[in-house]
DNA sequence: GAAAATAAATGTTAAGTTTACATTTAATAA
DNA sequence: TTATTAAATGTAAACTTAACATTTATTTTC
């Protein structure tokens, strides 16, 4: 019984990470420079082989720890890449995700050690194999991933402004957004809570901070996906 | 440079389909009883391992149409299954994928010969292995993906009454819809086109068939996604 | 051939959501 | 005290969704 699979091909398994940031501004993402065979040199996504003794989840979460110390790290697996000559050196196929970080929350040192970069979306190097389409779905998924559940906190400091929030949005979109609309909305969410406390770097009035509240989303049940064209 | 990975482990990769149909009524799902060890005897997802000279994708396609014989049949990969002991025999780790397709529309020999039945979602057997949570996390994906994109036609003979279409979304969202809402909201989409024929099946008076209409509907570009409490 | 039966087809109103758009407010700096 | 800066706030029109019952076309039955 043990022999049953045996006439199988094997493949190599790999994970590689789209770690997204931002800056008050701008999505970023975290990019290495490889110092390895092949393309040592070249720009890429971080990565690793999945190892025998874990969940590809596992292994996803062990690549971004080992390059941005960071653990408890919002990551969702989107799709898997598999062209047969994707990896010049091996038939390897990737299962790919992408992570959500604070951009000042991680660890300055294991960052240079990898020869890592945080870099605009819109100014990011050529990477190498196929990892500019991985670059390019993630986008998509992302995309609508914030617009059917509230992950975009993930990349804002604890404390944020209505302002920060929609700048984010702004950014993640694509688009422009009418501040009062946006207030409203977000506000009917019912998800955030208002601090006392204001961030005066941006104004001489000064503007409140908010909270994301987990307890108040985990009550909502209708939040994803409804809404929609097609929904009834 | 072609031994560059040899240190790391390899992991057999599997495909397994989540066959969907639908017999006017209820949704169903397409399960063989396998005939090999381990679990000889049980019922099982329709499945595969992926081979060195296709994707992953390629091999989901095989692995459809060696059970059904259909070619051009819709197919989403939504998940990595990869719990290191979810395969006894050896570690494996499965894309997921699931197919919609008209249950009239597949081989009657091919199904027999693989010892395949299909069952009503809500009648299944047990599976094997974690097959079960496949199709847990299937319904959810579809449920999804059907309240954001059109793709429940796919279920349906290629002429389709309203109401047929209505039970169809019924059933894949487990809830009861307004009869006028629902022929208002479908017909608001502009993507099926009615046709002067009748179905006389189900009434006396006859009801209009319609065709899905792929043109009307690739002239749309916000279909997904939009009208979500996230969109903007 | 009139009446009964069956499912199909159809419309309206109220509630809620989204969009578009401009002024006032609070604090600091000059 | 005045000027400056970004923050905070409201409303009306357009659109979408939700709730709800009657009429129509055809066949079957008496």
């Amino acid at each position: 019984m043990a022999q049953q699979y045996e006439n199988e091909d094997k493949a190599l398994v790999a994970v590689d990470c789209i770690i997204f940031g931002f800056d008050q501004e701008k999505l970023k993402l975290l990019l290495i420079k490889r110092d390895f065979e092949p393309e040592k040199g070249s720009w890429s996504l971080m990565g690793g082989f999945l190892k025998m003794d874990e969940t590809v989840d596992q292994a996803a979460v062990r690549v971004l720890t080992t390059l941005t110390g960071l653990q408890e790290v919002f990551m969702e697996q989107f799709m898997v890449f598999s062209d047969i000559n994707r990896d010049p050196v091996q038939r390897t196929i990737s299962v790919v995700y992408y992570a959500l970080i604070n951009i000042q929350d991680h660890n300055e040192e294991l960052i240079k050690g990898h020869s890592a970069e945080w870099f605009e979306l819109s100014n990011k190097p050529e990477l190498i194999f196929d990892h500019d389409s991985m670059v390019q779905e993630a986008i998509k998924h992302l995309r609508i991933a914030t617009s059917l559940r509230p992950i975009g906190f993930e990349l804002l400091p604890e404390k944020f402004t209505m302002r920060q929030l929609q700048k984010l949005y702004e950014a993640i979109l694509g688009q422009k957004l009418d501040k009062r609309n946006f207030i409203k909305k977000i506000s009917s969410l019912d998800i955030l809570t208002k601090l006392d406390e204001k961030d005066m770097s941006s104004s001489k009035k000064g503007s409140f901070l908010f909270k994301f509240d987990q307890t108040k989303y985990r009550g909502k049940s209708g939040l994803v996906a409804s809404g929609s064209k097609l929904n009834w």
